[in-house]
DNA sequence: GAAGATCGCGCG
DNA sequence: AAAGCGCGCGATCTTC
């Protein structure tokens, strides 16, 4: 049963049927059938209020998420021309989930579309998709990217709902350990002023001089002579001059106290937890960007204030060398598959298989050779062991040259599942048709040059980083049902805590980043919850690629606190 | 003084 | 302009 919520003029909803009120459709989807996919505009405008009201929905399919696939990828045939206007569909942000600085959620807010914008007809834009996925040669592969893609939306809205549980007086403690204690606004912490002060003393620079003033200290470096002429770290790192310690040292405190400081613990974190959104499918490769309070680059050193609620655990989850896994997939190189397999034939590390192998002396060098194969790389040691990966994995390599070289033609790339890269914009076809003029000069065709290496380097990237992500979905849809499906712990304290419904007493998701999860658990769950993100892991594997025999294992921690998971 | 560009660094 | 991908964010600096 695939039921469509279509908005009404005047703030109702039909459904299934009917015409129910926003406050009714939390009861109409409660008490349907559970397989019902529930098909609507966008995740982000309905699934809050019915996580408010209690209600889960186990399945949804969401027609702006797969719209934006649909549109662009080269494995369907969309009706319109791709230079045709871009409607509703393409252009309407998602609904922001409300955020920790705005009013308290409203248990039913009026989705209503702004005025002025006609409301797109859901119905017929899923008929549409419909009969484009039809017609597709890769059905198949899209229907499972799309049904990922949605499922992706329900665990963001479901992660933002339930937050990262997050204890303020753990960060508070590890921000006054490393930076002094909380200064008055205006003032530097007492371990960066001592530090400012080190920094002036070296340069011979005055009480004046302000560090945080890239452009002064920059002129203060040259004064000094310094030798360094710009103020990145792995350049001031080489040299060898009093300065370099001490304000190293000022830029890293400093990174900690703007972006994850006092200030951001009063934004983002209210009621013991961290509340940040999800965008799904925010990067251009299909991976999910964040937006609010830096989710996806939350700094190792702030991690100890996560911890579980009394009586819960984490369990955290994260795929080993998954790109690599992909790109062997992909490519079907089964000899690369195989050095993921390790000896005994259950998951070793990759690259350690690869040096087993006998294709690199290293771990470290096959590392860098295989990133720089999925970068792009061409120099240093990356650069050095490429002819050797190359030679001993054929398939894999030449999978990503060619990517990179379609790229190079201003040509589309395609990830396994159908998610489609963008084209070159203006700019980049500028300098290639420069590069042809009559009076073109050298610096044309060195920058034409230059454009399409770099493209090159984007589409050789897409297709695995991208892919990657489709692997992820699969993984983090399958660990959402699975973990559903376990039930509510036995343990008493477990459903009294803050934990909100419908997730009370129950495992869920709390945190997503590219290829690592963490699961908050009832304590007495946590074994099943790991055995149910492994058996996630297969399953993805199995979506994929079938029966290729590329395996994808995960590295397990179970924590009261992330910050013990590595 | 708002808006945009640039730098630099955190994460994968 | 760091060899080599993808992001978000804050601070400073620049422009209108």
């Amino acid at each position: 049963m695939q039921p469509v919520v279509v908005p009404e003029p005047g703030g109702s909803v039909r459904v299934a049927g009917r015409r129910v009120t926003v406050g009714e459709l939390a009861s109409v989807i409660a008490s349907a059938d559970p397989a019902s996919r529930w098909t609507w505009d966008d995740t982000n405008r309905w699934y809050p209020a019915l996580l408010a009201a209690g209600v889960r929905v186990e399945r949804a399919y969401d027609l702006r998420l797969a719209h934006r696939i649909l549109r662009r990828s080269a494995l369907a045939t969309w009706p319109e021309p791709d230079d045709a206007e871009p409607g509703s569909w393409d252009t309407r942000p998602p609904a922001p989930l409300t955020s920790v600085r705005d009013e308290p959620a409203m248990l039913f807010p009026a989705p209503g579309p702004t005025d002025d914008v006609p409301e797109p007809d859901p119905v017929a834009e899923l008929a549409l998709q419909d009969a484009v996925v039809a017609g597709s040669a890769a059905a198949g592969r899209l229907r499972l990217l799309l049904a990922a893609e949605s499922a992706g939306a329900l665990a963001a809205v479901e992660m933002f709902h339930a937050g990262l549980p997050w204890l303020a007086d753990v960060h508070d403690a590890v921000l006054t350990e490393t930076l002094g204690p909380r200064p008055r606004l205006g003032e530097r912490p007492a371990r960066l002023e001592e530090l400012a002060h080190h920094i002036r003393a070296a340069l011979g620079a005055p009480a004046t001089l302000n560090p945080d003033s890239p452009r002064d200290l920059l002129r203060a470096i040259e004064r000094a002579g310094v030798g360094a002429r710009s103020l990145r770290k792995w350049e001031l790192e080489r040299l060898d001059h009093p300065v370099v310690e001490p304000l190293l040292e000022y830029k890293s405190l400093y990174r900690l106290l703007t972006a994850n400081g006092w200030a951001w613990l009063d934004a983002w974190v209210r009621d013991g937890r961290f509340r940040s959104e999800y965008v799904v499918g925010g990067v251009v490769t299909g991976r999910w960007a964040s937006s609010g309070g830096g989710a996806l680059q939350l700094p190792k050193s702030v991690r100890r204030a996560v911890v579980a609620d009394p009586g819960w655990t984490f369990v955290v989850a994260d795929a080993a060398q998954l790109e690599p896994r992909v790109l062997a997939a992909m490519a079907g190189d089964e000899v690369m598959a195989a050095a993921g397999r390790g000896p005994d034939g259950r998951g070793a590390d990759m690259y350690e298989g690869i040096v087993a192998s006998g294709a690199v002396p290293t771990r470290e060098l096959a590392k860098v050779g295989m990133l720089g194969a999925m970068y792009g790389g061409t120099t240093g040691s990356s650069g050095q062991v490429l002819p050797r990966l190359a030679k001993a994995f054929p398939r894999s390599l030449a999978f990503v040259d060619e990517a990179a070289r379609a790229g190079e033609r201003g040509e589309i790339v395609t990830t396994h599942l159908g998610r489609s890269s963008p084209l070159p914009g203006a700019t980049w076809h500028e300098a290639q048709s420069g590069a042809y003029q009559d009076d073109a000069g050298d610096d044309d065709v060195a920058k034409a040059r230059s454009y399409a290496r770099s493209w090159g380097r984007f589409t050789r990237n897409f297709v695995v980083q991208g892919t990657a992500a489709e692997w992820a979905l699969c993984w983090l849809a399958s660990i959402r049902r699975r973990l559903w499906a376990l039930g509510v712990s036995s343990a008493p304290e477990a459903s009294a805590g803050p934990v909100p419904v419908p997730f009370a007493g129950r495992p869920h998701l709390v945190f997503f980043v590219h290829d690592e999860i963490v699961v908050h658990t009832p304590a007495d769950l946590a074994d099943a919850v790991a055995a149910e993100v492994q058996a996630a892991a297969a399953e993805a594997g199995r979506l994929l690629f079938g029966d290729f025999p590329v395996q994808f294992p995960l590295s397990f921690a179970v924590a009261a606190s992330y910050a013990d998971a590595k």
